[in-house]
DNA sequence: CGAACAATTGAATCAGGTCAATAGTAGTGG
DNA sequence: CCACTACTATTGACCTGATTCAATTGTTCG
């Protein structure tokens, strides 16, 4: 059961975004050891599914590296992404409702712990750190849906993109002396189903950054903001964001003044 | 610090719908009797606030009886209502994005459980039936927030709106021979705000369903909806919340045949 | 009874969705 | 290395569902 991680993925484009992604971590609480030793752990490749329970088992997965997404489809409606989970983050199956198709996709390679959820149960009861990680892990991913629900009931598409970009700068970005650089973890597709929108409309709205400068394409599928103060401001949920997941040190987020 | 209901709030038009609330539970995990002897407990009224922190601490939540609203408010936006609190149901103060206007708002009276968190932490360490009744609260919770995002990601009006009916049937509906009961649990401009919809647009849909035959008003904010099986059958969630909440038992849910 | 407020409803507008045509971008096999 | 195919992304033209605005009706409460 201990670690072994005897794996080689640098494969792709995996890499790089790894080390962006675990950079960077004024993230609010570390996750406990005591948890690797009894965990699984997986090495995912983009796209790749993962099944939500392990032989009906209530299942745990924390993110150690890269990003997963939650699909659901509703019986009879298009398919919406209902979470973006980033390193440090947990995922249960009974996060997902039931009668519902629920798929955990990987979105870049990366590296995620599988644990029996009993057992993790039973390590919180001994061991107060796990119990604080957990308690931590969920009251952030609550936030975080709040924040989301937010973003998909009040906001307009500009000011979702904008929020969207926000919150993948700062899990994901790397400061770069230009700026923030960061990879888009999926699909056009993917992306617009998170936000709600449709394909078409997320296009328009990242020619119309691009065409405002908010940010330059560095290669396909990447990202460099050199503005962040910018893009923050046109998103309502940037400064909920920055106090949650913490601002890549350098950025603009103190010199907002 | 042990319970001492001696309060009188059979005030208003509080009563009814308290009945209504308390009866149906299939609620999956009752919540441990042990958290009531370290809790206070608050009467809630219709529109009254509920300071989210207790002078700095974590706070937590437990709904008795009644319905919560979370108030959501992002700088330069328009409000949303991120969740519907019923009994049974765990808030904390860390449910609430930091830098957002965050309220706790009774939209019926009823009964509300607070706890400091920490209480509730060392309680669960030594008392599984309690760490099985959070870890149930907020797996149920995001089961739900994740339903409400798809919810207004993807569906189109008249289908959050039947969403929410059916939602409300199951937590709050009484089953009367002629169908199933319940109140509007607050005003349509918070149930606007919950949906992402402006309340022209929710008034103009309501009407809709009520020329359909979906649902009559016994009498002012009280819903008689005759035929569930049809209110389901517009809701694409519909499925989902059943097997999550329970139906209100004699409900057209094994009819689905 | 009348004032303040909540809900309904119609008409006009617009943001975003739909459809379709085009242009990029891998990936594959000669 | 270069076609060739299968995708994915972009962009324009059009259309529709939802919002906005405003006028009206209904409800609650002093």
């Amino acid at each position: 059961m201990a670690l072994s991680l005897k794996i080689e993925d640098t494969a792709q484009a995996g890499s790089r975004a790894v080390y962006g992604v675990t950079k960077h971590g004024p993230a609010p609480i570390d996750v406990p050891a005591a948890l690797g030793s009894h965990a699984t752990v997986l090495r995912t490749r983009r796209g790749q599914a993962l099944a939500l329970a392990q032989q009906g088992d209530e299942t745990a997965f924390i993110v150690r590296s890269g990003v997963l997404m939650l699909h659901i489809t509703l019986p009879d409606s298009a398919r919406q992404v209902a979470a973006l989970n980033f390193p440090g983050d947990l995922i249960r199956t009974g996060f997902a409702p039931p009668c519902a198709k629920a798929t955990l996709v990987a979105a870049a390679a990366g590296e995620v712990w599988r644990l029996r959820f009993g057992a993790v149960e039973t390590l919180a009861a001994s061991d107060l750190g796990v119990m604080r990680y957990l308690d931590e892990a969920v009251a952030r991913r609550i936030a975080h849906q709040t924040i989301h629900a937010a973003t998909l009931g009040r906001l307009d598409s500009e000011q979702k993109v904008a929020t969207l970009l926000v919150e993948l700068a700062l899990r994901t970005g790397r400061c770069l002396p230009q700026g923030v650089v960061f990879d888009l973890p999926a699909s056009r597709k993917d992306i617009a189903d998170y936000l709600g929108l449709n394909p078409d409309t997320l296009s328009r709205i990242m020619s119309r950054f691009r065409s405002a400068s908010l940010f330059s394409h560095a290669e396909r599928n990447r990202i460099l903001v050199r503005d962040f103060a910018a893009l923050a401001a046109r998103s309502p949920a940037a400064s909920s964001l920055m106090a949650l997941d913490g601002a890549p040190p350098g950025l603009s987020t103190d010199a907002s003044a």
